[in-house]
DNA sequence: CATGAATGAGTGTTCATTCAT
DNA sequence: GATGAATGAACACTCATTCAT
């Protein structure tokens, strides 16, 4: 059993300069995700790649663990804040309509920073704190799950749980891997295709035909 | 000079014992994964789980990669067998058979051994020789290429590439989650349920309404 | 130019301020010393316990040396304070009743603070500045050889130097390890069969039978 | 408060080469901690000192502390080697020879490495496994306490636990100091006198005048 | 071949101390 | 003066890996 380690940040930075320094880590931290992955990242590369004494990093954080936590916690509500306007649209509208909607704001919150997501998503151990990169899932099943909910008369599936749950993997799922290994074939038209099928399949799963 | 004797059987018996050690090694490596993670998995604690000096273990693997890449072989191995002649079966089947039987196998083949499958898919970073978790996905797709290669007729989809990825990605991603983290709810009559729904989405897709 | 005005007041005042921060700090550093040990104690630890920070703590002391012998000075002058008078009345005092008061006195001084003195005592190394932990001692040593001095005649031993030695030692051990680590077994009526009985083993010594 | 370390071997050295290894870093501990004392005292130094890989340090000691705890148990050991014989043969004596014998035997014991002992005395934190310098006491205050109890009707005390602690307590630390802080003046001639005033004390004591 | 003692680079972490604000 | 962010040397400790036995 992994060892339970602290990932609270130490204290919070409110002057200045602390937050700079504060940025500065996080940003290293991504990179260094990115060049070597999480297990060759060490808090001393992170330091040195951010411009940072050792020490310094260790009155911010207590830890590697704690450093990519924030730096997963600052990933996911960058991705939210490009989907959560339009999720709310979304309430109202008719199937076609929201699932078109859904899977264009998936696919673009993806699209914020598609290799670091991948790194997270990857590499990094869901353990303990670090379990957070499935926080947005569990959140966008339980909006899936309210909008079925809503238009509960217009689809066909009996079991709510198990429809928003395909759902919601399937999107997901969908958009991540085409944006993260196959970007290619999802630019230009065949993002308009790609977008189409994957409606299409939704809509005529949850309308029964 | 000594007579020619028979030293088959030695060296088979040799061979044998060699034989033993690598899946005890192997076997020790899968229950430290499971036990530890990937992360506090060494190669000391292998050896000595293994019940062999840690001088024996750098005999047969060059490192903790290796071995971890060969659990991971093992382990993918074993879910093709379950998987592999229901494969060769699905070809001819129109594709309402085809489906069904595709979505249950690899959910049979999820199931050889969930808990092991999720440590490699979730801790083992994909890097190197450790990709290889990636491998039956890429087997998957090129399967599922070519039945809708055979099937072009009964299908409604133009893009076969594209539809190949969407029914492999997202029948993988369903089951392996149906199955690793949501156990309990794909047990007794739920599990036909979710069998059929899934079916029922993928075949609907293919088919265009 | 401005006009020269009583400044001292408000020197005073600053200086006044200074002596508050100065006892907060050696305050913190006998409550951490308390709390943590020797080895434990951090001059980080010391300034925030003394509500001051760090940089204001090392515009007052060079180090956490300097502030344990500070410590160590301010203890063994109040311990000094206790004994003192005593220690002067003693010296016309005739050997039982001298050493009697002395025994008493000795005792008493232990209980200023037990467990600041064990802390000292135990945990601080006597290294450089450190040193003065022994201080007590050799002041104790030399008190004594003078009034053995003083007392030539009544006393049966011949090597004054010896003779001061062995009943400052003897007197000061038993006060402490008494008041340390026995001081249930030291209190009520037991504190007197305590201070008897040292008493009669010294006298009886001094006197040769 | 000091947090709780490992201070037990890991592994008891039975191969000919790890016992040599192992008493190369109990000799090197205790020269390190003769040259810097305990708090400079760092496993680094140890093994470098000792010409040995920190790595193998740590194959046998879980730390700092559990060297210096098997350092004192060596050293308690070797003085125990002298005094035990003695000890035993002391029991029927009649208290003048007992106590000449039992202060001869302490002294001779703190001759065994004088600047050890003062190190381990005076520098190790009584702390955890570190308080076994303090084993010796205890043995000894039993052993006084058993003969008090054999003599009884020889001696004059009537609370036979206080005169144990008095009297175990008063030769230890007259035998320490003298061994310790001034070994020049008991030697020679000057230590038969030493040894003569102790006993004379402790034995005036115990009969009452 | 098996063994396990030995290695040491590398990681995590602390803490006395400085110095710009 | 006071502050506390920043520093970095030093220490604790692990673990993949080698090699004499």
């Amino acid at each position: 059993m992994p060892r339970k380690t602290r990932t609270d940040p130490r204290k919070s930075a409110v002057q200045q300069r602390s937050q700079m320094t504060v940025d500065a880590m996080l940003e290293a931290t991504a990179r260094i995700l990115l060049k070597s992955g999480y297990d060759n990242a060490s808090t001393n590369k992170i330091a040195q790649e951010a411009g940072v004494s050792i020490g310094s990093l260790y009155q911010y954080f207590p830890g590697k663990e704690a450093l990519v936590a924030a730096v997963i916690d600052q990933h996911m509500e960058e991705m939210m804040d490009v989907a959560r306007v339009a999720l709310a649209e979304v309430m109202p509208l008719p199937i076609e309509a929201a699932v078109r909607k859904l899977v264009e704001v998936i696919v673009a919150a993806h699209r914020v920073n598609p290799t670091l997501h991948r790194v997270l998503v990857e590499q990094v151990p869901r353990t303990g704190r670090l379990r957070n990169v499935e926080a947005l899932d569990r959140e966008a099943y339980e909006l899936v799950r309210a909008y079925l909910e809503i238009h509960r008369d217009e689809v066909a599936v009996k079991d709510l749980d198990l429809a928003a749950f395909i759902c919601q993997k399937t999107v997901e799922t969908l958009a991540h891997t085409a944006v993260v290994n196959h970007s290619d074939s999802i630019s230009g038209k065949r993002r308009e295709l790609f977008l189409d099928e994957v409606t299409r399949m939704i809509v005529g799963y949850l309308k029964g035909q």
